[in-house]
DNA sequence: TTAAATTGTAATATTTCTGTAACAAAAGAA
DNA sequence: TTCTTTTGTTACAGAAATATTACAATTTAA
């Protein structure tokens, strides 16, 4: 999983129970504790899907997800409300308002786990798949291998991140800043032309005599794969 | 998985879950929402083993455990209880009063269901899987012994656990973190480079010479079998 | 109780991977 | 063209991950 998560909560101790698990599942995860600087975070980050909690002490969950609705750029982003027992008829407005899920709480994380890549798996498929599928190139997260035209190809530890990276997103062209966010450990400091050179790694990997380039580049933009 | 599973849960949409979810692994499963009219239905359906709701609406669950423990013929009935949180000094009453194993609501499915099978082994053998059959390797989790290419191989009981484990999920990659999890006693806490010497013990018993490597180290990603 | 087996850890050896720097090549701009 | 900017390529040293070994402590079996 190499999806971005927001979290919007006020419980300091959910956040971190939550932001904990999902990072050990490979999710990156951000979050803010109250509803005015989430949205505003939430704007930069970039989520591929929002864990939002009811009750707030500013906005309520609603108005933050109707302020998320009315933006364009955000219209489409999946939210699981996070409701505390007993709110059971707010979930139905919950759910009219434009939200994907709720769960209430208290909740296991099994069972948010669950939730997050069902929804996920609706909105942004190869976040949560196993196999990553691009033409005659195949990656198995499951087994850890990649195989192109049927062939294993070993690739490093980077290298496959990597190219897991252009698979949930192929054609798009990436800056090398947004490689290094996504592919690389969070606060590690890189010099951005290492990522040229770990280009030139994995094409030398996955690259068959005969057979078309896989990864473009596109000058002074980034990469992708095509 | 052929066996039946009696549940007595006054909570209709955990029985829905589990009901479901078990019956997608093959058992039949059978269910009453109260104490007395689970017994009558209980001991017409004949399970293999009831899951027993802690509070119930007439009876408590520990009555409805003497009640069987009284009858001849459901005396040796394996039973799993569910308990709600915070009832935990009841746990050892639950488990005095000859119930097999116990579970804390909220729980997994895949919780209950590795506990439904170790519970099953125990009793009712013939029910669930017992050999785990990869290539030529074999490993009867009854007799505990494992056989490559019809030869018996000699395992200490850590490495009987990890090779179980890996059974249970061949090809797919685990981490360390997760391998400590599931192989290692809850709580306990062990160096997680410990697994790399278990791993090690493990290779040297299974591997034959002139024979595949059956364990595959993923570099920063764990191990897994092949 | 003694002997044997098992476990976890630390220390050491070995392998593989990473990031960077330096230079080459290519693509644009003027 | 010539200069400038960006990307490609290579080699390499240090880092990181894993393998191996030895050993003391503990448990189990005899």
């Amino acid at each position: 999983m190499k999806g971005k998560i927001f979290i919007i909560e006020d419980e300091a101790s959910i956040i971190q129970l939550v932001q904990l698990n999902l990072e050990k599942e490979g999710f990156v995860v951000a979050s803010s504790l109250n509803g005015n600087e989430g949205l505003k975070e939430l704007k930069k980050f970039e989520p591929n899907l929002l864990l939002l909690d009811w009750m707030l002490p500013d906005l309520s969950g609603i108005d933050v997800c109707k302020n998320i609705r009315k933006d364009n750029n955000f219209k489409n982003l999946p939210i699981i409300m996070l409701t505390a027992k007993g709110e059971e008829e707010d979930k139905i407005k919950g759910l009219e308002s434009g939200v994907d899920d709720y769960i209430t709480k208290p909740f296991s994380f099994n069972e948010l786990s669950a939730r997050i890549k069902a929804v996920l798996r609706r909105s942004d498929p190869n976040i949560v798949a196993n196999d990553l599928i691009f033409e005659d190139l195949k990656l198995d997260r499951i087994e850890k291998r990649v195989f192109r035209d049927e062939r294993e190809i070993q690739l490093g530890p980077t290298e496959f991140r990597l190219l897991e990276f252009f698979l949930t997103n192929p054609k798009r062209v990436y800056s090398r800043d947004q490689i290094l966010e996504t592919v690389w450990p969070n606060n590690v400091n890189v010099e951005s032309r290492t990522i040229d050179v770990h280009i030139r790694r994995l094409r030398q990997s996955i690259n068959i005599k005969n057979k078309k380039e896989l990864i473009r580049t596109v000058r002074s933009s980034g990469y992708s794969l095509v």
